[in-house]
RNA sequence: GCGCCAGUAGCUCAGUUGGAUAGAGCGUCGGCCUCCGGAGCCGAAGGUCGUGGGUUCGAAUCCCGCCUGGCGCACCA
C-alpha cells in the first residue's frame, strides 16, 4: 500500500468511530501548497462537521485522536487552519514512491477504475468536404487524450469517426467537382451555390478526369460523389496519420440507411407516442423532454420524403448503445453546441432506458492562430494556416498536439507558432522533453541504461535534500493525477503536472550537476523515476520523449 | 430576444468541483552561480478574481441581476 491509501484508510476507520460512514477513496488527500503544512493534506474534518453539527476544528481534533497508523508511515499529525490535518510522512515512505515507479515502468500512473467496461469517444468526425482545419487538430488531440486517459484508467476504448457521406452538403461537394471537371473539358461552368472553392476542388477534378477517361465531363454524378468522397477521405487520413491519431471505427451515416436503421427509429419514436404532423412535415414533440422548440424529423409527412440530419443523428446514437457502449463521449467543437440536446431529448422520447445525461460532450472553444504578432486570418487561400497537416509541418506534431491540449477546452485557444517552434524554456513543450533529455543524458555520461536501474540495496536516507524531497512527492502525485484528469476529461492537467515536474527537474538536475555527484547511487535512482514519469506523462498525451535534444 | 462558453498579476493561463495568506510560467527589477552534461538558484514589485447583491463557519468557485467578448439559435450537417 501507498501512503495515500494507508491514510485513507485510517481516516475512514476515524471517521467510523466518530459515527460517519465514508469510503477511503472519497476521502480528498491532497499536497498544501505550502510544505510547511506537511506533506499531505485533508480537509476531512471540514466536510464532517455538517453531518456532526459541529464545528470543523473539534471534529478534527477527535479524528485525530481516533487515527491509528502502523509504525513508519507517518512522522507527525497536525490540525490546522480551520480544521485541516496535515500529515508529515516518515522518510522512508517518500522514497517507497521510487520502488512504485520503477517497478511499473511504462504503467507507472495507470488504475483500473473503469474495471474494463467499454467506453466509445467519438472525435473529428469531420465531413469529407476538404481538409482538416485547425479546429479538427485541436479536436483529434482533445479526443486522444480523453481516450488514452480513460486507457489509463482501466476502460477498453474505441476512439470512433462519424462522417457524413450523404446529405446536401456532399452533393454540393460533388456538384463543385463536377463544374470544375467540365472546366477541364473546356466548356465554362460555374460552382454552384453553396459550393466549395478550394483548389483542392480542382485537384480533385482533375484526378478524377485521369482516372475515368470514359466519363467525359463527369456526367455520372454520383461516380463523381463516390470518388470526391474516397479522395478526401483518404487526404483526411494522411492528415490524422501525420498526427499519429488512429481510429478503431470510421462510422458512415449512410450505413444508417442501408440497414435501415433510420427507418427503425422513425417507427419507435412514433409508437413511443411523442410525433405529429404539422404544415405536411413530420415532427417530434422535444419540447416534452425539455428542448425549446420541437424538432422536424421528415420533410414531408407522408412516407418517402427526406430526413433532417436529427433522426440520423438520434439512429447513431441508439446503434451506439447497441453495441453495448454504455459510455459515450463526444468531442466537439463548441459551435454545435445545440445538438448536444437535440441527440439527448431525441434519446429520451424513445423511452427505451438510455440514461438522460446519454451521450457525454466535452465542447471545445475556437482556436485562433498567431504567427510574427499577428492573427491569421481564417482563409483556405494558400498561405494561411489553416489545415492540421500546414500546422504539423510548420511546427511538429508533438509541438502541435501539447498546445491543443495545455488549455482547458472551453477557453478559447491561442496558438503562437513562433513559441511553438523555438528551442527555448518558455516554449513548453520544450522545456518539459529537454527535462527528459537531461535525465537520459546523467545516464549517457554514468554509462548505464536507464531501464536496467533498481532501488533494490540502495541506500534512499541519501535522498535528503529539499530537491531530491519535492521530486519524490511530484512522483507520487502522478497517479492521483491521472485519475483526476480522467474523471473530468481533462487533459489539460498533465500538461500543467509536466511542466511542474520539469521545473523541479531542471533545479534538481543543475545542482547536482554542479556539485559533480549525480551518478550517486540514490540520485541515480531517482533520476530513472524522474525520467520514467516524464515520459509516461508525454506518452499519455501521444508526445515523444526524446532522449536528447 | 433566447441558449451555451469565457472574463483571475503587464502577457499567457492554472485554481484538484466550497477550504489555509488567490498561484505558475513568461516579462520587469535586484542579487547569486561562472561554462559544467546547453537554459540553474534566491528575492522584489505587480490582484477590487468583470460588476452589484445573496447563500454560510468560509465564495474566484454555488444562486440571482447587470456589463463585455466569442459561439449558436434552419424542413443545412
Amino acid at each position: 500500500m501507498t501512503a495515500h491509501e494507508v491514510i485513507r484508510a485510517a481516516l475512514a476507520n476515524a471517521a467510523a468511530r466518530l459515527g460517519v460512514s465514508v469510503s477511503p477513496s472519497a476521502i480528498e488527500l491532497e499536497r498544501p501548497r505550502d510544505p510547511t503544512h506537511g506533506d499531505l493534506a485533508t480537509n476531512l474534518a471540514l466536510t464532517l462537521a455538517k453531518p456532526l453539527k459541529e464545528k470543523p476544528r473539534p471534529v478534527a481534533e477527535r479524528l485525530v485522536a481516533a487515527l491509528e497508523f502502523p509504525q513508519g508511515v507517518v512522522r507527525r499529525i497536525d490540525v490546522a487552519g480551520p480544521g485541516f490535518i496535515n500529515f508529515l510522512l516518515a522518510e522512508a515512505q517518500l522514497a517507497s514512491v521510487l520502488d512504485a515507479v520503477l517497478g511499473a515502468g511504462g504503467r507507472y500512473g495507470r488504475t483500473d477504475t473503469g474495471r474494463g467496461a467499454p467506453v466509445n469517444v467519438e472525435f473529428v468526425s469531420a465531413n469529407p468536404t476538404g481538409p482538416l482545419h485547425v479546429g479538427h487538430g485541436r479536436q483529434a488531440a482533445l479526443g486522444d487524450a480523453i481516450a488514452a486517459l480513460l486507457e489509463w484508467t482501466g476502460w477498453r476504448v474505441t476512439r470512433e469517426f462519424y462522417y457524413n457521406d450523404g446529405g446536401t452538403q456532399i452533393l454540393n461537394l460533388a456538384r463543385s467537382v463536377q463544374a470544375r471537371i467540365q472546366e477541364l473539358a473546356g466548356r465554362p461552368a460555374e460552382i454552384p451555390e453553396g459550393g466549395y472553392h478550394g483548389e483542392y476542388v480542382r485537384d480533385i477534378a482533375s484526378r478524377y478526369v485521369a482516372e475515368h477517361p470514359n466519363d467525359r465531363g463527369g456526367a455520372d454524378l454520383e461516380a463523381v460523389r463516390r470518388f470526391a468522397v474516397e479522395e478526401l477521405r483518404k487526404e483526411q487520413d494522411r492528415d490524422l496519420q501525420a498526427f499519429g491519431v488512429q481510429f478503431d471505427v470510421y462510422f458512415l451515416e449512410s450505413s444508417l440507411y442501408t440497414t435501415s436503421r433510420v427507418e427503425a427509429t422513425l417507427r419507435r419514436l412514433v409508437a413511443a407516442g411523442h410525433t405529429y404532423e404539422k404544415d405536411g412535415a413530420l415532427w417530434l414533440k422535444t419540447t416534452d423532454f425539455g428542448d425549446d422548440k420541437d424538432r422536424v424529423m421528415r420533410k414531408r409527412a407522408e412516407k418517402g420524403g427526406d430526413y433532417t440530419y436529427f433522426l440520423p443523428d438520434v439512429a447513431y446514437h441508439v446503434d451506439k448503445w447497441e453495441r453495448g457502449f454504455r459510455r459515450a463521449i463526444n468531442v466537439q467543437g463548441a459551435d454545435h453546441h445545440s445538438t448536444v440536446t437535440r441527440v439527448r431529448v431525441g434519446l429520451q422520447a424513445l423511452e427505451s432506458g438510455i440514461p438522460a445525461g446519454y451521450p457525454e460532450y466535452v465542447l471545445h472553444q475556437m482556436v485562433t492562430v498567431m504567427k510574427g504578432g499577428t492573427e491569421l486570418k481564417v482563409s483556405k487561400r494558400a498561405g494561411s494556416y489553416m489545415t492540421v497537416r500546414e500546422l504539423v509541418d510548420e511546427v511538429g506534431r508533438d509541438a502541435v498536439r501539447y498546445f491543443f491540449l495545455m488549455r482547458r477546452g472551453d477557453s478559447h485557444l491561442v496558438f503562437d507558432v513562433d513559441l511553438a517552434k523555438s528551442q527555448t524554456e518558455e516554449n513548453p513543450v520544450f522545456y518539459v522533453q529537454m527535462a527528459h533529455a537531461r535525465m537520459s543524458g546523467i545516464f549517457r555520461v554514468a554509462g548505464r541504461t536507464p531501464d536496467t536501474i533498481s532501488a533494490d540495496g540502495v541506500d534512499m536516507v541519501a535522498l535528503d535534500e529539499p530537491e531530491d524531497l519535492a521530486l519524490l512527492k511530484e512522483l507520487a502525485d502522478f497517479p492521483g493525477l491521472v485519475a483526476g484528469a480522467a474523471a473530468a476529461l481533462e487533459p489539460h492537467r498533465i500538461t500543467g503536472y509536466l511542466e511542474g515536474l520539469a521545473r523541479v527537474a531542471h533545479a534538481w538536475y543543475h545542482k547536482y550537476r554542479v556539485l559533480g555527484e549525480p551518478e550517486e547511487a540514490a540520485r541515480l535512482v531517482l533520476a530513472a523515476a524522474v525520467r520514467q514519469v516524464l515520459a509516461n506523462g508525454l506518452h499519455l498525451l501521444g508526445i515523444a520523449a526524446p532522449d536528447r535534444m
